[in-house]
DNA sequence: GTGAAAGCGCTAACAC
DNA sequence: GTGTTAGCGCTTTCAC
């Protein structure tokens, strides 16, 4: 197998080895061109045994360009961005596309995005997946004119941007319905200013929305879980029923915060994608993660072979309404 | 900002935009060698209005080799592996260095994970960060032999491989005097074999071992988290009252099938990172994800540096019990 | 302080 | 079928 200096083994060492040219190495390597059958099998066999690992940046230098595509996320550790990275992993591998990633934690402002976003494109990237947030439509636009660019998981502004995204508007119905017909009257919504999470602030707003004609009491959050808790116990103690949270993660702080307090309140939460939310009773909603991570890698797939688009610049996918057992009738006072 | 064809702008345009050479747009826009100050700024300012983005392959094939370090991650939709992942992001980012990511899926004979391997050392990382479990040393040799490799989260045989894994068997002491201490006599322990999953096996290797003088009962799990709960539960149903698990994954699917059926007895999982385990009650160990990340981060940026290493080929790091409303006194039967 | 030239490792016409 | 040649875009001595 590959010995020791072998990342200093190049395809010349190779093609030396065999007595054969540089070119016909690579042809034997690449299995494109015209080649004696005989000779590949030689050349491959010498690079096994050389343990040659051909240099990419010379390969796609010389290539010009490479087909692998760049994917930006978010956080890791949330699990909803785990599992959309995993799902776009497994997209991807399904399309036969590579998928070079670049995450960024914490960043309010967007520069580190920028600056992931242009190591992408040194990179020469033949397609921009977006999975963040944190950037908006006018830091992205420069780069959507460079190479096609599709945002997986929120909606998009700009028409240069394709997205592909969650049907927050239905999902906040969903839920409000639900309330609603369990007979709340007084309920307050915990959701973030569109700076700290874009995300839930849609959510926040589609679900006041749809609770048009209840008392809605909007308590804000920042990005700490626990942040906005206080404050909505608050309303609580003065007579809200119900929780209704932005974040499943958010609706774990309100728990938390309710059972430490020995108060009983409704919640309600938005993503779906906990390990253990049926066992937890969790009222949410499921993303449907997987379809959009598919759509969106599978039209940047087209994208690149050129198919002409078949379909709208902005999708967006719908989950489904999971009803658990921290959404229940208020109780009476 | 960025142009049209961004992509397109050479150094070589942005030099003759300013009336320079090739050699002093690069001196300019690195900071690096002499140059006029005024001739550095009007550089900068050019390329920052053409759009020129660098392209990496071909400086990084000039420079020879990048500074950038890879990480081979396992699936990030296992929360273990997004917080082990998010952790080493954010030591990457202390420690100054830049993280390419390649993640596989589930891939049992170890196969995908040697291609990606492959495909970091093509780019010529400097330094590789291995944290899937499914690969074994002998796979892991020959590739250490040509760049700095730390294994994180898994214990590592050969001793040119560094490793910065957890003290499996410290926990599983620590779970089985509480088990102990509370007065089980018979307990199923929810083991994986080692092609299933290494660290699921050491575990359990770990426990078993601590428990003895106990009736324990094993149980072998395949790679679905529901895999060998029907086992488990039969064991209880025969006397068993503790059902042991490797990982908290296992321990909500044995809640789950334990809830459905009506039974009980008490259970403990091992890991500890999941949003919601204190609402669940999960009776677990918190593995030391921050520490060993860090260590890992630290350890390569060492290597890479150079400086003479100070600490042993191979650490391990402990966490801490998570005592939990699971692991209870057996029931009087 | 700046430019000319060599070359990083590989691929892809185009000859033979 | 195989070898020759000309770059890909950038960095880096080495002169001037």
């Amino acid at each position: 197998m590959a010995d020791q200096r072998a990342l200093g083994v190049r395809i010349e060492d190779v093609a030396r080895a065999v007595g054969v040219s540089r070119a016909t190495a690579t042809r034997a390597l690449r299995g494109q061109g015209r080649i004696a059958p005989a000779t590949r099998e030689r050349v491959r066999r010498a690079a096994e045994e050389l343990g040659y690992v051909p240099n990419l940046m010379a390969t796609e230098l010389a290539a010009g360009g490479t087909g692998v595509i760049g994917l930006m996320l978010r956080d890791a550790a949330n699990p909803v961005y785990g599992q959309l990275f995993s799902c776009l992993e497994v997209a991807a591998v399904r399309a036969g596309v590579e998928l070079i990633t670049v995450t960024i934690g914490s960043d309010p402002r967007g520069e580190r995005q920028v600056q992931a976003l242009r190591r992408l494109l040194g990179m020469r990237v033949a397609g921009l997946l977006v999975a963040t947030g944190g950037v908006d439509s006018t830091q992205l636009e420069p780069f959507a004119a460079e190479v096609p660019m599709v945002r997986v998981g929120r909606p998009e502004a700009s028409a240069r941007v394709f997205a592909e995204s969650y049907d927050e508007e239905w999902h906040g119905h969903q839920l409000a319905e639900r309330v609603r017909a369990l007979g709340h009257r007084r309920v307050v919504v915990l959701g973030a200013a569109p700076e700290t999470s874009y995300g839930e602030h849609l959510r926040a707003e589609a679900l006041a929305g749809a609770l048009a004609g209840l008392d809605v009491r909007r308590v804000a959050t920042g990005p700490d879980p626990t942040d906005g808790v206080g404050a909505a116990l608050a309303e609580v103690d003065a007579g809200a029923t119900a929780v209704l949270c932005a974040s499943d993660v958010r609706q774990l702080a309100v728990l938390r915060a309710l059972a430490t307090r020995g108060a009983s309140a409704s919640t309600t939460g938005w993503d779906g994608l906990m390990p253990g939310v049926d066992l937890l009773g969790l009222t949410t909603v499921r993303m449907p993660v997987e379809e959009a991570a598919e759509a969106a890698v599978a039209r940047l797939a087209g994208l690149l072979a050129d198919e002409p688009l078949s379909v709208p610049t902005h999708r967006s996918w719908r989950g489904e309404l999971v009803p658990g057992r921290t959404l229940t009738e208020p109780e009476p006072r």
